[in-house]
DNA sequence: ATAGACATTCTTTTT
DNA sequence: GAATGTCTAT
């Protein structure tokens, strides 16, 4: 037997082994997604079935194609680097890299990030005059996102109305900014391939012929153009191995599309549909209440997780009184679990969204208890790197406008808004780029601009230098340096400058991509592309035994001994932007489920009556998946909640400093006080939330749930206390 | 050109 | 509440 097959499970062995056909593996939580797909690829290997260029491996972060690599390098004698094993965008970039001049781009383009872009949108609109109210920037790029990653191009959006025809004229004017500054962002790089592939016949045909075997990463997170980008490369007959889990998409707002998964088996004729439902990661209890919670969402491929480990530790459920007082007992008890010897790594703090961290990072500093959040700025997103980048942006290609912009007047060299006016009015005129149009700007502004130009013109000049000295050399020049040195908080920028080199010299002994001789450095094209397309890790310290905090969406394919998961109130989770319509709120489930499967050993379910949120208190119900979970599963720290609604009336005198309810006016008397659950004949279960008026006048503010948000007189509405 | 005041916005996010 | 962006005064 081959070794690479021991210990595999039935339906995993059944994965791993099938032959060259097209497939779609439905895989669970915890079910060893990764190791069928690395498994397969060296099976498919080793068994010669294929050799290692055919092979066609996509993901979609960089982290999941690193693990990939490292684990088949581990696998086979084989050097796993030239392979063809990455994220979309990454294996695209290498696609129009290879064949830029038959795609229509400079070779070194450059890749504009999401910020990027955004600038250059702004920039656009301001060029042309359009009012940016009307035309929101973010918005204008998430339609603009959105066309590509259906395949569109302007003149195939239908577009039924003025404010969308005007969107369109816009992306066009966006496509020819990019196309003459020699940019590209990232849905781009996909259409750009997908278009060279399908346009380009013989090209087509040598990558059709190639790639044997395609297998895909995360299926359920493909977008429309990435199955079409897929399906026009297995065109020649190659297998497609599709593994997905329908339950975990949970990025539908940034256009997956889950249907891809039922396209596919439809589309491809799959007859192989393997489900891996055994679950090695979490306990019995864990488990069922995730069965239980997804099993609400209809129109599901089917899946029941199973696991041979017992029932383990009930779920356990705590009701605070308020944020803080959720964030204090998660403190306490993090700092008890942790004195019990359990990794405070293995322990993590799951939210639906960034601003509930901060309550929960104010008790863990109390606490003195050691944490790490993820999801903030990440290196290659900081300020000061983006900048020494631009630099760089612009000894690789001066008319990257977006670039220029960005540092022509940082540090400022005295270019202020009227010599840039000036500038952008000749670039506009002669329809060329702004490093282009200086010669024809006139004026003190125009001397200033022509040193400019000339810095950039020192910079080329040293182009040759190794990678890291030329970074070293182009942050010193431009002033960079000079500038953080001057600045009272500089010295974290300049240590991240100086990590910049260092990143360029690890990149360099890494990627050792051969300078060509007399030519600008490709060197420095790949270290950029590597720069947007890998944005770097996120912050701080690694390795330390620290609490991990992040949103559920972050958490997705991490796993972790204990999970608490927070917040679970109507309008938070499940958010309140995705409860009035049926789709948003079966993703939000999705999210749940997620969040659930992440715990290993115990799980804390957490919730409070009131909450500070945009620097208003607010007064949610306990969310219905808590309800979803089957009583039996859950162990309650503080008295059960029932579907009544809080169990422990909300007292207004809270000594530990929690938002109190602050018009005592509205409960004298009344009976009813805000924070307070009550019952409506009609509306059902609600919370009180504001009041006013009283005696015979007052009304009050009730947050109904579902039924909505609605002020009632209580001489007329028959209110009772829950 | 830059600091300070005022207004506006506020899910989730990788590439 | 905090962060970003725009306007205003120096």
């Amino acid at each position: 037997m081959n070794p690479l097959l021991a210990n595999l499970n039935e339906p995993q062995l059944a994965a791993v082994t099938l032959p060259a056909v097209h497939a779609l593996i439905l895989a669970g939580a915890g079910s060893g997604k990764t190791r069928v797909l690395t498994t397969r690829i060296a099976w498919l290997i080793s068994t010669s079935q294929v050799s290692p260029p055919g092979i066609l491996a996509v993901t979609f972060t960089n982290k999941a194609a690193k693990e990939m690599l490292t684990r088949l390098a581990g696998m086979l004698p084989i050097n796993v680097k030239g392979m063809w094993i990455g994220t979309f965008h990454g294996l695209c970039n290498r696609l129009l890299r290879a064949h830029h001049r038959d795609a229509g781009l400079p070779q070194l383009f450059q890749i504009l990030d999401s910020a990027d872009q955004q600038s250059a949108v702004k920039r656009l609109l301001k060029s042309l005059n359009v009012d940016d109210e009307k035309f929101p920037p973010r918005e204008l790029c998430h339609f603009i996102n959105a066309q590509k990653e259906q395949g569109l191009r302007p003149a195939a959006v239908e577009a039924w109305d003025d404010w969308t025809r005007k969107r369109v004229g816009l992306y066009e004017a966006y496509e020819a900014q990019c196309q003459r500054e020699g940019v590209v962002d990232f849905a781009e790089l996909l259409l750009r391939s997908y278009e060279l592939l399908e346009r380009n016949e013989p090209l087509r045909r040598h990558y059709q012929e190639r790639f044997r075997h395609i297998l895909v990463d995360e299926f359920q997170d493909t977008n429309k153009l990435q199955y079409k980008w897929l399906s026009l490369l297995a065109g020649g007959g190659a297998s497609m191995f599709a593994v997905g889990d329908d339950d975990q998409s949970i990025y539908a707002f940034r256009g997956a599309d889950v249907g891809n998964m039922r396209d596919f088996e439809r589309e491809f004729k799959v007859d192989n549909l393997i489900r891996l439902e055994q679950n090695y990661r979490s306990h019995g209890n864990i488990l069922d209440a995730a069965n239980a919670i997804i099993k609400n969402n209809p129109s599901r491929l089917g899946k029941n997780l199973w696991t041979e480990a017992g029932a383990g530790e009930p779920i356990r459920v705590y009701e605070a009184y308020s944020d803080l007082d959720e964030a204090r007992f998660i403190a306490e008890e993090v700092k008890a679990l942790s004195r019990d010897g359990h990794a405070r790594a293995e322990i993590a703090l799951l939210y639906r969204s960034n601003a509930q961290s901060r309550a929960l990072e104010h008790a863990l500093f109390s606490a003195g208890l050691p944490y790490r959040v993820y999801g903030g700025l990440r290196f290659f997103e900081r300020a000061e790197v983006k900048h020494a980048l631009a630099y760089l942006r612009l000894i690789a290609n001066t008319d990257d406008d977006t670039a220029f912009a960005r540092v022509v007047n940082f540090p400022t060299r005295g270019i202020g808004a009227r010599s840039l006016e000036s500038l952008q009015d000749a670039a506009k005129a002669a329809n060329s780029s702004l490093h282009a149009a200086i010669a024809q700007v006139s004026g003190a502004g125009g001397v200033k601009l022509k040193a400019f130009a000339e810095l950039i013109l020192k910079l080329r000049d040293a182009a040759h230098l190794p990678l890291p000295e030329l970074v070293d050399h182009v942050i010193e020049l431009s002033g960079l340096r000079a500038h953080y040195q001057n600045e009272k908080e500089g010295q974290e920028r300049l240590a991240n400058l100086d990590e910049l080199i260092n990143a360029a010299a690890s990149f360099v002994a890494e990627e050792g991509v051969a300078n060509e001789e007399g030519e600008l450095s490709s060197e420095l094209a790949s270290f950029l592309a590597h720069a947007s397309l890998e944005a770097g890790e996120h912050q701080a310290g690694e390795g330390d035994d620290a609490l991990q905090l992040m949103t559920v969406h972050s958490a997705k394919g991490l796993e972790f001994n204990i999970v608490f998961i927070c917040g679970l109130e109507e309008g938070l989770f499940p958010h309140e932007n995705a409860i009035s319509e049926e789709k948003g709120l079966e993703e939000e489930r999705r999210l749940m489920y997620v969040a659930l499967t992440r715990a290993r050993q115990r799980l804390y379910l957490a919730f409070a009556q009131t909450r500070m949120l945009h620097g208003q208190t607010r007064y949610n119900l306990p969310s219905r998946f808590l309800d979803e979970v089957p009583e039996e599963l859950l162990k309650w720290l503080t008295p059960r909640a029932g579907k009544q609604g809080f169990a422990v009336p909300s007292a207004p005198t809270f000594s530990n400093g929690d938002a109190m309810p602050r018009r005592r006016e509205s409960s004298s008397g009344s009976g009813f006080r805000i924070g307070q659950s009550v019952t409506h004949a009609k509306f059902g279960l609600g919370v009180i939330v504001n009041a006013e008026g009283g005696g015979s006048d007052a009304r009050v503010q009730v947050n109904f749930g579902t039924a909505g948000m609605k002020w009632l007189a209580l001489s007329v509405a028959k209110l009772e206390a829950a």
